[in-house]
DNA sequence: AAATAATTTTGGTATATACCAGTTGTGCGA
DNA sequence: TCGCACAACTGGTATATACCAAAATTATTT
């Protein structure tokens, strides 16, 4: 309560449970948020932008803001059994995913050195954008060993990939790596989430072994923060 | 390149790599940098929000802008083997850990819930604020069962509290449970990092049960967004 | 009825300015 | 030399205003 726009945060909190209730998504203006809080709209938006941090709105470029859905769960130590699209539907979320593109080139010495290869090794590059209720939420940027999966392009890339690996190419993700740090989104991946650039995300990094030991697949993910919740449990068995 | 302020984030962001590598950690003030890139307070703030999102610089409050550190990284699975104090010497960083607050409650409604009993429960709640190389990173909110864990207070907590729980109560972390999300900092939770409030952080709630199956410990934790970086791994097998 | 053009509305960006509340540095006095 | 008061500085907050670009809406034409 100590500042004005944090005052109005509180006021909009309780105002967006009502909104919520009364099956409404969208929040007035910022020039009609401004006018009934008797202030202007650069301490109205610094009130929103604190209410976008936490995850409770979000906005779309110039279209205005909006009530967050609720968070997916996501469970990192699924991989292989459940898909993107089975816990999704599970959860009460219609998804969807489209495959932005799809190229071949070799790995470089970053690349190299992240899937413990040699520099010049052929990979595919795909970038894929999945969305919840038509609301996209997640970037991946994978590459995958193409040596390992020829004439992977042939296939739809708009399902399960791990299942299409296990059927096609009889590759099984034995060991995955997880990284996970908060960043902001870069500006491509900003528009392709239609979201403000430089939006705090969560970024991922996955690394998958096949049973033989070898890294097959490295991803990056870019999360909308406020669209996933990771769960995930360990046991010392 | 397209906005003026995303433009002086970018040359920042070269004159950062400069700075770091003669040493100097802190920025100029906010109005030598506007007058420096013939702009005012207001876009070389967002410039710096910018880097500030990206985990690149922090600031303490009224102090100034500072270059940040690299980040801890933070392997979940390897509770109870090692601690915050082992992993954070061995990553370079001298770790302190300061006790806030010991007190004695009972479970709520919601707590009761959270940790499978009943409500009414005696339960300790202990806040405890991490830091790295004197910079405040972690504030824990830890609950632990009091009927399980007699005399608690008595002990020292400023150290590994699951080292002391094996030794002193020969109660063993069997299973943990992690829930991990991008939120902003409570304002009480800011203050103690001396952080700006709202700013974005890593949230994580996490379950602990012991050899017998009894959720035991329920913690709630806030990392400093730009701090940490989440390793881990699973298998298959 | 459908396609198109004009208008309004919306958020995005930027300038200029002001005052406040802690922090830091300076200089004076004991 | 040490402690303290004071001044200068720093980031934090807020007002007022302006213009832009894209989206949404309305009006117009076909």
């Amino acid at each position: 309560m100590s500042t004005l726009a944090n005052s109005i945060k509180t006021k909009l909190e309780q105002n967006i449970v009502d909104w919520r209730l009364a099956g409404v998504s969208k929040l007035p203006s910022e020039r009609a948020l401004s006018e009934r809080h008797n202030t202007t709209r650069v301490t109205i938006r610094e009130a929103l932008r604190l209410l976008e941090t936490e995850g409770l709105i979000f906005r779309e470029n110039r279209r205005g803001w909006f009530i967050a859905p609720p968070r997916l769960t996501y469970d990192p130590s699924a991989h292989g059994r459940i898909s993107f699209v089975d816990y999704a539907s599970q959860q009460g979320f219609k998804p969807s995913t489209r495959v932005l593109s799809i190229t071949r080139s070799t790995t470089d010495k970053y690349l190299a050195a992240a899937m413990q290869t040699t520099i010049g090794k052929p990979v595919y590059r795909i970038n894929r954008l999945r969305s919840l209720d038509a609301r996209p939420v997640l970037f991946e940027r994978i590459i995958l060993r193409a040596d390992l999966l020829p004439d992977l392009e042939q296939h739809d890339l708009e399902t399960s990939l791990h299942a299409l690996l296990r059927k096609a190419y009889a590759m099984t993700p034995e060991k995955a790596a997880f990284e996970i740090s908060v960043s902001s989104l870069p500006d491509d991946v900003a528009e392709h989430l239609s979201a403000p650039s430089g939006l705090s995300s969560l970024k991922f990094k996955r690394k998958y072994c096949n049973q033989h030991g070898i890294i097959f697949e490295y991803d990056q993910e870019y999360w909308r923060h406020d669209a996933i919740s990771v769960n995930f449990g360990f046991s010392n068995s």
